[in-house]
DNA sequence: AGTCACTCGATGCATCTGCATCAATCTTGA
DNA sequence: TCAAGATTGATGCAGATGCATCGAGTGACT
């Protein structure tokens, strides 16, 4: 019955472990050297201005970017003290608010971008050939089912929130 | 010009940080179930029943887990209070000190091992064939290697040369 | 010997996270 | 309509983490 996980599985698993902390780490670290916030600020930033209006409430940030709702809350906590978002009333929901993208944060999502996607071609796409990067999704995703992404996504850069931790 | 990554560099990125995570979560949630403490005491604890007579310095310890030397510290301070492990003095470098396993820690190794074995199992090996395992690896391995510090980026500050653990 | 740079491990501090719980509000159903 | 229950978002608290720095000890060079 309980099958003992192969060499294979084992070592797949402590791969799988290993090298995306060290290649987060190596990406994080990049854009931390470049005076940039963490990534889940990006990610938020990214939910936010492709929603329309440029808000959204904390419940549907928190079920994009797959976070606690007391992660949620301190996240927009940050943002809006940096002046990156406003919280504003909810008028169909008085529990509710939604949460605002400013100008600030537009700026700092693009900026952040541009270093997001050097930092991701420079730990990434430069070790993989395009088809072994599509093998390796293939494999990936057979792990983890939950994550529907279209590979045909026509955006520069991670067009899906990345899971900060 | 900073070439952008490939979609599929992108999408591989995404996925290596969506799934490790969610995986991660499954085998940490199934093993915090069964009462096991977290995944870094089993690591640390293989590290040292692995090592001549169940010791390590912490040094060592450090770059077999690739986690930070304050992190290594206090994961020590924790498995020491449960008497898991001791501080033991080492007389060829004052400054240093081993750590060894005691019996409870090689008992606790013992019982989380096979429960590992079976998240693990139940999280990777049942969705992979050997073989599929076995390319993840050989991907995987692939991003794993040198994340050199390039200070080439035109960022702004490019002070300590922080290399990744 | 004396100095200087380095390694080893610990720790103070600020921040972040996980957990539990709260108050306010909405929804449901009798 | 009203009570019971669910949902939304915030927060107090304990524990964990990242960062910087410290003191002790080592090793090399003069």
């Amino acid at each position: 019955m309980k099958r003992k996980p192969s060499t294979e599985a084992s070592a797949a698993w402590i791969r799988l472990m290993r090298v995306q902390s060290r290649v987060l780490d190596c990406v994080e670290q990049d854009l931390k050297r470049a005076g940039f916030p963490v990534l889940a600020w990006f990610d938020a930033l990214m939910e936010l201005s492709r929603a329309p209006n440029g808000e959204l409430r904390p419940v549907e940030l928190e079920k994009q970017m797959l976070i606690p709702q007391y992660s949620t809350s301190r996240l927009i906590d940050r943002l809006v003290d940096e002046g990156l978002a406003i919280r504003r009333e909810c008028k169909m929901d008085k529990r509710g608010l939604f949460v605002e993208i400013t100008p600030a944060g537009r700026e700092l999502y693009k900026k952040m971008g541009s270093a997001y996607a050097v930092a991701i071609e420079k730990h990434v796409g430069s070790k993989l050939t395009d088809a072994d990067a599509a093998k390796l999704c293939g494999l990936l995703d057979r792990l983890g089912c939950a994550c529907h992404d279209t590979p045909a996504s026509p955006a520069p850069v991670a067009r899906d929130a990345v899971q900060a931790r």
